[in-house]
Order: structure tokens, then C-alpha cells, then sequence
DNA sequence: AGCAGAACGGAATGATCCGTTCCAGTGCTA
DNA sequence: TAGCACTGGAACGGATCATTCCGTTCTGCT
């Protein structure tokens, strides 16, 4: 028999939630704040996940799948150009790769979460140069350069959550216009190699974000 | 008589100079790191700043004046868009903004503070207003926007100093074709409003950063 | 050289914070 | 109503850190 009713939200689910929210907040939250966000005990979640860690590392690779999701989807547009910018509003739209932006290097990653990573940078490439061959962004750009702009994109914090999802499009759209441009300057230094992005996964401790 | 002879650092800068490596590492390392970094026992930094916090203030406030400095300098270009850019790249490379980014919010802000950051806001104001004036960037780009643009710069930190100083600047140049672009997109949503950047100055107490 | 006082390094202090565990109560099921 | 799984939240134990303190070293002067 299951827990839960059709159509309620299972208390895993409103966990996972509250974390995202209160870590998408503050990275270094206490367990208490998530708890209090949730609206429910210590034990409540404690029972369901056995650590802080463990319940950040499934809240991080949930982003991830639901990342490859948005990857594929895109992926499945015809034209190469709607599909490359579709990808991109849905990450930045759902705040996906925020989530791994604050949150990788907080927990020893797993073998599925590797998985999924490279499936990930799999899908991003592809659609990349797609878009690439047939014209539609300017040739100089790689594949993981993507990944920089979803970091960038992550930066912009300001006010509520919807006046960051408007300037978040606002300031994709200039991204993208440059992506566009039909007089490219030359792009400066080497493009990202998929290893450099490899150190965000890295356990640290507590708390040193890279750099 | 002086306490240092001339062509040696103060031991003042020499803990500043530690304290930005460290906190733009990270911003929430301890004291002693600080001290460790700059070489010295606690007792010698104590000695000139009265607490953390003060040493945090002190930190951000130079890096505001230096901000300010770098435009008065392009402003002092004749070229509208040579001004901008100049102004842009001096910026991300001092990494001047990022001390803004990862530090405000961590000190009770001074008076002196809030004029270095209206005057500072005026001048790229100013900086802005010429480009667009002289037909150089899209009109639909308000003031405001730069600072947004330098925020998305202060998220990329992959790798070492060199290695982030170059793929900022390869962000950078595709950002700024962004701007140029003959065939811009609508921009969605208001520019952001100079208030909105206030809350970032808000002293919040230890962890959180807005958001 | 010898001294006084400032400057110093780094260990000790005291308070805070937080992940995890534990326990007494609650409500559901049979 | 008895049994039991679940729950909220207080308590525990460890870790961290800003700040202070103390014994030592350095500096400038006589």
C-alpha cells in the first residue's frame, strides 16, 4: 500500500523541495532550516534521508537528471537554433544548474551521478554543434562554453524569484544576441575543456567554493 | 619618521593584500587564515584592525575606490566605446567587482561607503549613457545592466588565477558582441533599477547571501 | 652593551553553531 | 483499547572561530 494519496505530494518530495529552496538560498543552511521550510521535525527527515549530505547529494543529482531531461527534449526540436535556445531558457527557466553551481563539491559524488554528468555534456555538445553546422551561432564557440554561460547566468540573484527569472532571460538574451552576432570579435584563449569543470565536483570540506 | 622605508609594503597592505587572496577564496574563511596567508601571528593583525569585520570593510572599501579610479580613468577616453570597454576589462581584471559580490552584506556599510558607491554608480552611469549616445551599444541597454554583466563575470572561477582572468575575458568579448549586435533582440523585462542593488549592501550576519 | 616599551607569534578561551540522536507524545489501525 | 509506526523538537557532543592573553623578541635610544 503507498504512503501516499494520488495526487498529494509524498513527504520525500516536500523535503527534497524545502531543500532546494533553502540551500538555493543559503548552501550552508542547517538541516534545522530545511526541516522548519518543509514543516516538519528533525526526525520526519532524518528518517527518510540519513544524512545532510545524502540529502544534498540527491537533491543535486535529481538537478542533473532533470538537466538531461531539458537536454533532451531540446534535443528533439528540429531546428537546430530553437532547440539550442530552447535548452537554454528551460535550465535557466527551472534554475537547474544552479543548483550544481552552489552545491557540487558538498558530497562525495556517486558512479550514476558521473553518469549522468557526462550524458549531460554529451547532450549540451551536441546541441552546440548542431547549431554550430548549420550556421546559427558563430564557430568559435565550444560546447562547454555553455557551461560558463549557465554560470553566469547563476550569478544574477537580485530581489524575488521572479525578478531573477525576468533579468536572468534579460541577460540571456544579450548572451545570446553575442552567440549570434554576424561580426564575431575574436573570441580570447582557449575555450573551457570538459576537465576544467571536472574540480567542481571535487569533495571539499565545508566550505571553500573553488578558487 | 616613517615605519616603513620606502619600496616596502606596509605591513598593513600586507595583510590587505592576504585578506583579498583569502576571501576571494573564501568569504567565509577565519581570521587565521588571513594571518597565515599574510605571514604573520594574530596579534600583529589585531593590532590594526580592530575586528574582522573592520578588516572586511576596509577590504571592500578599497576595492570600491579602485573601482572608482579605474572609471575616472576611461572616462577620460575620448572614444564613447574604447571608454566602455576599457572600463570593463579594467574592472574584471583587478577582480575589483568580485570583492563587491562576495563581501558586501558582511559589514555595517560607512557613509563614506555608500558616496563611493553613488559615485561609482554615476560614472558607469556616464560610461553607458556615451556609448549609447554615439550609436555604439543598443539603446534597450540601461546603466544598470553593466553591473549586472560584471556580476556574471564574478561567476566564472575555474582554475587558476591566469585561467580565470582568460575565460572572463573570453565571456567578456562574447557579451560585449552582445551589446554591440546590429540585429538586437528585444530585451525582456525592465533593466534593472539602481535600488535593486541596495539590498546587496544590507548587513546580514554571518551566512546567506541574498538570494 | 643595556634597558624600556612596543610589537609579535601563537596557544588558550569562551561562545556559538550544527549534525545527529533520543524520547515522550500522537494518531492511526485493527 | 492496545499496539505501533511516526513525529516534533529538545538535548548532546563535537567542531569552529573571533578575540584575548602571555611569554618572548625586537627596536631605538642612551
Amino acid at each position: 500500500m503507498p504512503k501516499t494519496s494520488p495526487g498529494t505530494t509524498s513527504r520525500e518530495e516536500v523535503i527534497l523541495d524545502a531543500a532546494r529552496r533553502v540551500f538555493l538560498a543559503d548552501p550552508d543552511a542547517p538541516v534545522s532550516a530545511v526541516a522548519r521550510a518543509a514543516g516538519i521535525g528533525m526526525s520526519a527527515l532524518y528518517l527518510r534521508f540519513p544524512s545532510k549530505e545524502a540529502l544534498v547529494r540527491e537533491l543535486c543529482q535529481r538537478g542533473l537528471r532533470r538537466y538531461v531531461e531539458i537536454a533532451e527534449s531540446a534535443a528533439a526540436i528540429d531546428d537546430p537554433w530553437e532547440a539550442l535556445t530552447a535548452f537554454l531558457r528551460g535550465v535557466v527557466l527551472s534554475d537547474v544548474h544552479t543548483l550544481t553551481v552552489r552545491l557540487a563539491g558538498r558530497f562525495d559524488p556517486t558512479e550514476e551521478g558521473g553518469q549522468d554528468a557526462m550524458r549531460a555534456a554529451q547532450l549540451t555538445a551536441t546541441l552546440v554543434e548542431r547549431a554550430v553546422a548549420a550556421g546559427r551561432i558563430r564557430p568559435d564557440i565550444g560546447p562547454e562554453d555553455l557551461t560558463l554561460v549557465l554560470d553566469m547566468m547563476s550569478a544574477i540573484t537580485y530581489g524575488s524569484a521572479e525578478r531573477v527569472e525576468q533579468l536572468r532571460n534579460r541577460c540571456l538574451t544579450l548572451v545570446l544576441d553575442g552567440l549570434t552576432t554576424q561580426q564575431p570579435s575574436p573570441l580570447p584563449g582557449p575555450p573551457p575543456a570538459a576537465e576544467e569543470f571536472l574540480a567542481r565536483w571535487q569533495h571539499r570540506d565545508g566550505d571553500s567554493p573553488p578558487r
